[in-house]
DNA sequence: CGCGCTAAGCTAATGGCATTAGCCTTAGGG
DNA sequence: CCCTAAGGCTAATGCCATTAGCTTAGCGCG
């Protein structure tokens, strides 16, 4: 019988972020993951301490994507060009994966392993406000503003939460002038 | 030996409601139930259907006590005064009871349990709203703005989102003002 | 006053899950 | 060529939801 020596930390890690695409976090389960590795489920143990550190690893990753993807949005913009790109893309990126979304880690900084992956994140949005010159603790708070607002409305569009699914592209116009707005009354 | 009938769908959904408080969405367990109840684990079968109508009927639970706290925190206010009573009141509750925050439906409108209670809530952010003659879709906009906001600041905050909890009050303030601002552009 | 029906409890059993223990085999380095 | 450890396996445990089927107590009705 040929035994494949081929799974690896990385490799286990990928299946499970596929299934958590497909079936949501909650449906992130030992057992799927071993079905589709092709081995038993305790065999996973050989790669991954339990579950729950599978699924820190899974957060991880959401992250890294995430910053790759805003990344790519921004490049080459600035001002409030780059902050609407952000923010259409923050939008765009939780609509087309709303399952990944809900397995992002909402407090990465304070689990060591995610923590370097939250601060890069962060920093893609640190770096789209460049242009306005917000100094310390200006700059804290233009960045949590735009988060709440970005978390906010893709947290419950992608939940499903808004009743009418019409004039959500107006809604989310709004939301970017109302920021827009508060970073020029703060520079 | 001395049977007690007193056990109905309310008190199951009581019990509940606390172990949800204390553990959260996720230490919601029938079998927990149970035991609070003084009961075997099946009988809980003969007042609720499963354990997905439990926690759909606590998330109503949920609904009914924040419209409750925000209807009392906005009577005999208006204007700015009564949204900035409304925002306030909606991060203190957040904050006082985050497992029960993170049981709360994010589409209470497509669940025919939920929707009567999801429709109430989102009545009472519409009324506090009424000072400023808003009309049809000018008025839903409004509404769901507040949405993204006031959620947007709390789910990450009682998740521990922000990395540094000093100035989250001055955060705060900044978002009221700013939606304040985009209630006057538009009245 | 008693008879029976039903509501509400029970125990037993099933199947899915994570996790642990302990075994076996094979690949690869000395 | 051996031997060690990595990486697979099966078996077993315990928790969970859920289902089936039994039992009993209280209530309504004759």
């Amino acid at each position: 019988m040929v035994v494949k020596r081929t799974l690896t930390p990385a490799a286990v890690v990928d299946v499970a972020f596929g299934l958590v695409d497909e079936h949501g976090p909650d449906g992130l389960t030992l057992a799927a993951v071993a079905q589709a590795c092709g081995v038993a489920t305790p065999s996973l143990y050989k790669h991954v301490a339990s579950l729950g550190e599978l699924k820190t690893l899974v957060g991880v990753r959401v992250l890294e994507d995430m910053t790759e993807q805003f990344t790519a949005a921004v490049l080459g913009r600035a001002g409030d060009d780059a902050v609407t790109a952000l923010m259409h893309a923050y939008r765009a990126y939780v609509a087309a994966h709303p399952k990944r979304y809900a397995a992002m880690p909402m407090d990465p900084m304070h689990d060591p392993v995610q923590k370097a992956a939250g601060t890069k994140l962060i920093g893609v949005l640190g770096a789209t406000l460049r242009g306005y010159g917000l100094q310390g603790s200006a700059a804290i708070q233009a960045i949590r503003r735009l988060r709440v607002i970005v978390h906010g409305f893709a947290s419950i569009e992608s939940a499903g939460g808004f009743g009418l699914p019409e004039d959500l592209d107006e809604t989310y116009d709004q939301l970017i002038q109302l920021y827009l707005a508060s970073l020029r009354n703060e520079s």
